[in-house]
DNA sequence: CCGTTTGTTCGGTATTGACTGAACAAACTA
DNA sequence: TAGTTTGTTCAGTCAATACCGAACAAACGG
């Protein structure tokens, strides 16, 4: 790889990392993330470290961060020890639609206050409800993206 | 007020704190958020240092953000040095719109690399795409979202 | 002008949480 | 079983940053 292609790679894989953040994942999840789609590669945890040139322990948190996001999955071969792991086939979908969740209980919980709190004002009563709509738009459009996603893909 | 409404206002002003941090916006600026929506009463930054027990600095800056993002505005009365502040009438709209802004600059960003790696790499370049694509969704899903806020609120 | 009230700025502090690295565990080989 | 490779856990460290509060600024009344 020309060195003008390496600089390019790690650039992207450290924008992955800030990028990723928006979502709640940690910037070491990012950099794995760009590592995997930028090599299109299967890799070990080990593998991984070296070439993000990063703890073992960062690692490890990272891709477990990364499966339970459902992003990526372990792969094992037979007779040999190591896992890999690659890149899920719908990684964003996934992501997507837990954000979609997030934002939904949200809404229930500013929809809870609006139950507990005295009905006599109508004016609060009319902020907080706008507030949970609010919320539940987000996650409306959040499960949609998914969903168009997931429909693109497919094609 | 009695003692249980007191501590209903408190928990959703906490709450509202920690959800906004969501947006990126500082936990200040949420709960300052929070006791505009739920009081719904026009407040000073001194009112609002005094009820929320906190920094008259730390207020100044929560301010400063949002307004920043459109949520509130200042107003004067003539005859009064104090500046007021109160939320706007379609203060997620905005935000909504904001977001929306950042993840196209995300996706741009991404399609940007694309741009400058060689393009002899197809199943790259069809990741790269996705990710791209990925944002681009969302982007467009929260400035939906906001269209649809903006359209309710209206009837 | 001085005192008072209101608000901003900014250096210092405290807290949060991501990262490190060493110790441990597990799985395989010789 | 000892040795090697791989991966996880967790206590400690470090860095980012939100918050505090003192000093300053601005605007007004007396």
């Amino acid at each position: 790889m020309p060195p003008q292609a390496i600089e390019q790679r790690s650039e992207f894989i450290e924008m992955v990392g800030l990028m990723v953040q928006t979502f709640g994942l940690r910037r070491i999840s990012g950099r794995i993330l760009g590592l995997l789609m930028f090599d299109g590669t299967v890799l070990s945890a080990h593998d991984m470290a070296e070439m993000l040139e990063t703890s073992k322990g960062s690692v490890s948190t990272g891709l477990q961060e990364l499966q339970a996001k459902s992003v990526i999955h372990k792969i094992s071969h037979s007779g040999d020890r190591t896992t890999f792991y690659e890149l899920l086939d719908h990684p964003y979908a996934e992501l997507l639609t837990q954000s979609g969740a997030r934002a939904r209980k949200s809404a229930s919980a500013i929809l809870e206050t609006l139950d507990v709190v005295e009905a006599e004002d109508r004016e609060r009563n009319y902020r907080l409800a706008q507030f949970a709509q609010f919320y539940v738009r987000i996650a409306d459009a959040m499960e949609d993206a998914g969903k168009r996603i997931l429909a693109t893909r497919c094609l």
